[in-house]
DNA sequence: ATACAAAATGACCAACAAGTCACATCATAT
DNA sequence: ATATGATGTGACTTGTTGGTCATTTTGTAT
């Protein structure tokens, strides 16, 4: 948990670390992304990082808790229950979260890339323990949607999830690829980082959900 | 390139050099793995590996065409047009992937791990290069297919595409998972990584196959 | 035994990292 | 104006890295 000092300063100044932060770890490994590197950038002493948070995974951690609260905003308010197939709820997620990434590009960015992070010595267990958690969630979700009969029941749930959770994360490179975005570029400017009108992102969308759908529903 | 004096090493000294670093090329990011580290381990003078690569880049390009080379000395053989369907091909190259990694297993973690090092700024534009290459080669064999009539032409060729290199990458992952084995452990015993029954990984790769077929299939 | 080239060595360098801490600066209350 | 506690600072420590190179060791041909 970042020290009381951190959130006790201006909303400006807590942003332009936040962000400044979100970019560097959104292009290095854990090991890499340099504290050093950040402040000289920031134009503020190394040690003030230290009054703000107990190290760098302390750094880290915050980060990717306000990210998640961030997107959260984004998909909490989506239910299953309103939809009348899996389809078009795991869809809207999408739509959400294309929000999300217009509205908040480094954040977005940054959450796509703690995928990748499974190399990283000193978060490996972390981030292991996190993916567990992602792939109980789609197993739980899958396992509802066999038990309504909507999914077939002919395979294990942990092939099915994880299958769906691969293709999940994968999307969002989908979509980059599609729309041959420089990420990278998008990010230095604060743009989002999805560049296609919102039509030709969905069109993107749909196109995996067909492939989906043909996977999963009973047939 | 490595230089001469690399060659004419005797076999067992270039065995152990090309094994440390595999072994550390897999665990690291490219700017995490530590030269200094492996001489240390291997007690040869770290002079020396300037005496045989360029640098470290050259050493794990090195590492990699020769993991490359090796793998392919097991699926080179098998050809399409010697299958009825698509899918009996693509198994067989997973059984001859499983195989790879028995005999294998340093060259077939490292060949696993490299498609995580997008983020390493050194090999960033390498790596999208050879993703690139990947995903053609996946649309040419998805191309074939559709105008043979076996699979859907109602989508995009790289929605396709992207999806099976997605899927195809991740079955590594999947297996590991389903035989709950700690690949590190593994690794440091040079054990192959998969330690299921050949019955049961393949029981794994038919299950993500079922899954596959009925996307990509025409109905 | 001598000569010569090839190979091995490890101290050394410059650059960089995370984290520390004695001190300076600032904001506020009196 | 003064005192006090919270913030900010950047030189410093300790450790690491990739890469170099003058020197020594080794292997071989004569």
């Amino acid at each position: 948990m970042p020290r009381q000092t951190f959130f006790k300063l201006k909303e400006e100044k807590k942003e332009a670390i936040t962000q400044a932060f979100l970019f560097e770890f959104s292009h290095h490994s854990f090991e890499d992304a340099s504290i050093t590197a950040v402040v000289k950038k920031l134009r503020i002493a190394k040690g003030s990082i230290y009054q703000y948070f107990e190290d760098k995974l302390d750094l880290f951690l915050y980060l990717k808790e306000e990210s998640e609260q961030t997107k959260m905003q984004y998909i909490m308010h989506l239910n299953r229950e309103d939809y009348s197939d899996f389809w078009s709820y795991y869809r809207e997620l999408y739509v959400q979260g294309i929000k999300f990434d217009k509205e908040h590009p480094l954040k977005s960015r940054f959450l796509y890339h703690i995928n990748f992070l499974i190399s990283s010595p000193a978060i490996k267990e972390l981030a292991k323990s996190w993916k567990e958690k992602a792939l109980m969630m789609m197993q739980q979700m899958i396992q509802k949607e066999i038990e309504e009969g909507h999914f077939r029941k002919d395979l294990p749930l942990l092939s099915m999830a994880h299958f769906l959770y691969t293709i999940s994360i994968s999307m969002g490179e989908y979509m980059e690829r599609v729309h041959r975005v420089d990420v990278s570029e998008n990010l230095k400017a604060e743009l989002p980082l999805l560049q296609g009108t919102q039509e030709s992102l969905l069109k993107s969308i749909d196109d995996y959900i067909i492939l989906l759908k043909s996977s999963f529903n009973k047939p």
